[in-house]
DNA sequence: GGAATTTGACCTGG
DNA sequence: CCAGGTCAAATTCC
């Protein structure tokens, strides 16, 4: 057998398969809010297309950002307000000459999400337009990866299908032990309602000042509670790395860690439309003049502005409902 | 002044 | 050779 199938043509289906996988998602994640008594069996359904969509998708080695695109609008990368006046020659006749390991990570996990925030530090150390990509490419590694050698590094690009969302890509674990990196999970808040996630947020104002990352954290705590707001937020119990274990977990579990959050976030995206329409076409069309503060106007707008905002997992961590994703045998 | 970001150049794997 | 990943100087922001 092994029909070799002609590269756009499994293109376009793994394109589809992904449509599908995310329409799936969010029917499923519809059908979680249903209070009809079919919606489990419906939800049994669901489930079991998703179930599908993921083994061909994984059959045909497609990840979540399906790859292929077409035209690029090319991000509007320039810094924003100021604009950078130039560089001309870099310095004196200065023969660059570096010598680096070449990446050599796997791919640790990959994430459908809406926000940046995950938690952790991270500072931009590049960003790279890609090929069939419509959306350029940021790097990302952990604030302490030269204080503590954390080698942690993640890749952000907006996604093909949804362009509101970003597939983020993580290398490496956190080695680093900061407080400020580590994910607080604020779990057991007591007698607090679980459809009332606010207390899954929390900031720790000292020092975010700046215009573009207060808005953006208005926005993302926004959008956690919007989430919060349906049993979804159940499932949302992430791979977080915590320390020394890192999400090593089957092609397998990952697809459905994938689809889930991809429910999720659709979930988050209906509530938040707003928020996603402006995001959307911040990078778009507009581009970047707007937003003055932060200094990102290009991309994906670092977290880092958003100094120690620390989001917990939400959801029932502690519980032994998390097996939905089977992380650890 | 320090920290973070931007961005062109450099380097490497396929 | 090309595309993607990383470096590091320049610049901006707080």
């Amino acid at each position: 057998m092994s029909t070799t199938l002609p590269a756009e043509r499994a293109a376009a289906a793994a394109n589809d398969l992904v449509e599908a996988r995310d329409g799936a998602a969010t029917l499923r994640t519809f059908l979680l809010q249903l209070d009809d008594r079919r919606a489990p069996w419906a939800q049994g359904v669901v489930d079991g297309v998703l179930s599908r969509l993921s083994s061909a998708m994984s059959a045909l080695d497609v990840g979540g950002a399906a790859a292929e695109g077409g035209q690029s609008p090319a991000a509007g990368s320039g810094s924003g307000g100021a604009s950078r006046p130039q560089q001309s020659a870099s310095s004196s006749g200065n023969t660059k000459k570096r010598s680096f390991s070449r990446r050599s990570q796997r791919p640790s996990d990959t994430k459908i999400t809406d926000t940046l925030e995950d938690g952790h530090v991270w500072r931009k150390y590049g960003q790279k337009e890609i090929q069939n990509s419509s959306y350029p490419r940021s790097y990302y590694r952990c604030t302490h990866s030269s204080g503590q050698g954390c080698n942690a590094k993640r890749q952000v690009q907006s996604s093909e299908t949804d362009p509101s969302k970003y597939v983020v890509t993580y290398y490496g674990e956190h080695t680093c032990r900061d407080p400020s990196t580590i994910p607080v999970v604020v779990h057991d808040a007591g007698a607090a309602a679980p459809d009332r996630a606010s207390n899954l947020i929390s900031f720790g104002p000292n020092g975010a000042s700046n215009n573009a990352a207060a808005s953006a954290g208005a926005y993302s705590s926004s959008q956690y509670l919007a989430m919060g707001g349906s049993t979804t937020a159940d499932q949302l119990s992430t791979s977080w790395c915590t320390s020394d274990d890192m999400f090593s977990s089957s092609a397998g579990s990952f697809m459905q860690v994938e689809e889930l959050i991809g429910a999720v976030v659709g979930t988050a995206g209906v509530t938040s439309t707003a928020m996603a329409g402006s995001s959307a076409l911040d990078r778009g069309g507009l581009g970047g003049m707007a937003s003055s503060g932060g200094g990102n106007a290009s991309f994906p707008p670092s977290p880092n502005g958003l100094s120690r905002f620390v989001v917990g997992s939400l959801g029932s961590i502690g519980g032994d409902d998390d097996d939905l994703f089977s992380m650890e045998p």
